[in-house]
DNA sequence: AGCGTTTGGTTAATCGATTAATCACACATA
DNA sequence: TATGTGTGATTAATCGATTAACCAAACGCT
């Protein structure tokens, strides 16, 4: 119970002071009309009797709880503390709390963790959905932080950007021959990454991508990748689509012998906290989680008490089609973080492309 | 809101019935006198109807909200995914929501976060202290998750066995020469894993503690601890309190030309995500949390049913001794993950203690 | 003076579930 | 036939905040 056995309520200042509840709770709101000075002593004696609203009471009036839903596709995700701590802070900030429903992974216990956090009543929900899963209509706003090519998609980091920026840096090190590492090629986020990697590196330089999940499902392993095979016949750089991923590929590099950075470099994605620390610490993409957020809870918001009465969560005609992408989708930018596991190709691996000299 | 506008409540169940809405609850609830038959035609309507009770009506009287409060000390914790997918999971299982709170690591905000969630009308509180940090009276049930040594605690994982395994496991392997590695020398959880590693290693097995923190406070960095240096001179072993810092030991072992475990055996702690993927995959200890979450939010539901009135939440008259463990801490198992950063001594490194030979 | 308008505040209904206090009726017992 | 005992269901109050509707007094204007 919400401190309310003992605490006073509306009622308890309003006798007080000797008015009626109604005028407390107008001054405590500045809704209704209570002249300056009552006002202020109406605040006063809440503050001086230790005052706190009972949610309950207000929750079952109004209709609103002030309590966000978060959904995470999966909860293991290293990036979730990032996220929730982002999303908790944004939601706070504007009076809000959250509500948290680990879906474990699987899609139908997604739909569970949605109905549970409904049935509590929550405002609104927050949904980082499962690679590319989609949510059935729900009867209360959602935002839902994908990627932009995500139909439905409320905000995101820009993923291709973020892509871009990798391929950029590793292209102004010298780098001619690249391996892109991907994990799942079902998921959108990857997708994105992968696709603004290859958008920058253009024709001069060489890639090729790989999924490693698909390899690991028929019982590969990162052996299978044939990393020292790949290195020893010119590639000078892997570009991951995850620091998990990084870290794997960076330790099997070192573990066969391989320095990092001076003969490959490698990247990663999302900036995770083990990635500062390793040896050598991991060039990747830092996503500006807080912002992400703030938009999110803030398109959450707008949408919770703009529309007064329950309408169907907008029902855009044509969700299936990516390329009409809606124009409420916002990007947010990555940055580029430049640490010890990408450095200059190494000497003897400058190719000479089509006959030239460097 | 709780789907509540358009959703039935009590009383249409009621008037679809022709009963009274008093009925429908004591049926629905199976608490009042209500005749078999007419209990199952209520819960078939509620059924058909969709019924979903709503919080706010039932918060309101019964004075209780359903909601737990989960406080974390610093949610980049990269324990945090795991302790926060147990906690909601023990929850639900037992019709309670979770609600969130970061405090940012600083012990201020630890206090506000406490304050939002009581504010919000949480029921209990799981409260994960920073490092030995103290959280003053409360007056709602709290449930603190630290380590059997801390007063107060109400569970943890066995920090003291899950040293000593770690212990015992690089001990059988061999090992006579070990670093054992800390980070925060004011942390409960860290002191009482070097304490059981101690114990177990006992006098025959040369160790040497180090806390990083210090150095790295006073502007040293990883390099600082000398690890070549100690290696060379016939540490055979560092064992770490948590995986982030084996991470940073191996790969600094690693790019310093050392071959992991063929040289050096590294030992984490938790078992994070990231501790299966490197190379070598970490041996670690892992921490049954779904069992310490169960076991905290049994504790909590307990006091919060159990004690009709707001009790002080039992204040035990010395909490400030650690020796006279409260009765009611329990210590949850812990588990040795035997992967490939260990291994057995080196020929070259089997040390002839007191002129013995091998 | 007489009438409309502001200003400042009160009354009372409402949200939905819970539960103590009743009530009506059937049945059994003296 | 009265009286007591269950059984099954109803009444009505309650939790606390919000808000539409209403009222009273003061003020302004012609």
């Amino acid at each position: 119970m919400a401190a309310k056995r003992t605490g006073p309520n509306l009622t308890k200042i309003a006798a007080a002071l000797g008015v009626s509840s109604a005028t407390v709770s107008n001054a405590l709101s500045g809704k209704g009309r209570v002249s300056a000075d009552l006002a202020d002593k109406i605040r006063h004696k809440a503050h001086e009797l230790g005052y706190v609203p009972s949610n309950a009471g207000r929750a079952l009036r109004t209709g609103r709880s002030g309590v966000l839903g978060l959904v995470l596709p999966d909860i293991a995700n290293p990036l979730f503390p990032q996220i929730a701590q982002a999303m908790e802070m944004a939601a706070s900030n504007n009076g809000y709390g959250v509500l948290i429903a680990d879906s474990r992974g699987e899609v139908t216990t997604q739909t569970d963790a949605i109905s549970r956090l409904i049935e509590r009543g929550v405002d609104g929900l927050i949904v980082i959905p499962r690679r590319g899963t989609r949510i059935g209509a729900v009867d209360c706003p959602v935002a839902m932080v994908d990627t932009p090519s995500t139909p439905g998609n409320t905000v995101s980091a820009d993923h291709w950007d973020g892509g871009e920026q990798i391929a950029r840096h590793l292209r102004a090190l010298g780098h001619k021959k690249i391996l892109l590492l991907g994990n799942d090629p079902a998921s959108n986020v990857q997708n994105d990454r992968i696709g603004g990697m290859k958008s920058a590196l253009g024709r001069d330089v060489a890639h090729q991508t790989i999924w490693l999940e698909p390899i690991l499902r028929q019982g590969g392993t990162t052996a299978s990748l044939k990393l020292p095979y790949l290195v020893e016949n010119g590639v000078t750089a892997v570009a991951t689509v995850s620091d998990l991923l990084a870290l794997r590929v960076l330790t099997d590099l070192q573990t066969a012998g391989f320095r990092v950075p001076a003969q490959v470099s490698v990247t990663g994605f999302d900036d995770l906290v083990f990635s500062a620390v390793m040896t050598p610490a991991l060039t990747t993409i830092h996503m500006n989680m807080a912002q992400i957020a703030e938009i999110a809870v803030a398109a959450l918001i707008a949408e919770i008490t703009g529309t007064k009465n329950t309408k169907p969560t907008l029902i855009p005609q044509k969700r299936t089609v990516p390329d009409t992408v809606t124009a409420d989708t916002s990007s947010v930018a990555m940055e580029l973080i430049i640490r010890s596991s990408t450095g200059p190709v190494p000497p003897s691996q400058i190719s000479v492309p089509n006959g030239e000299t460097l």
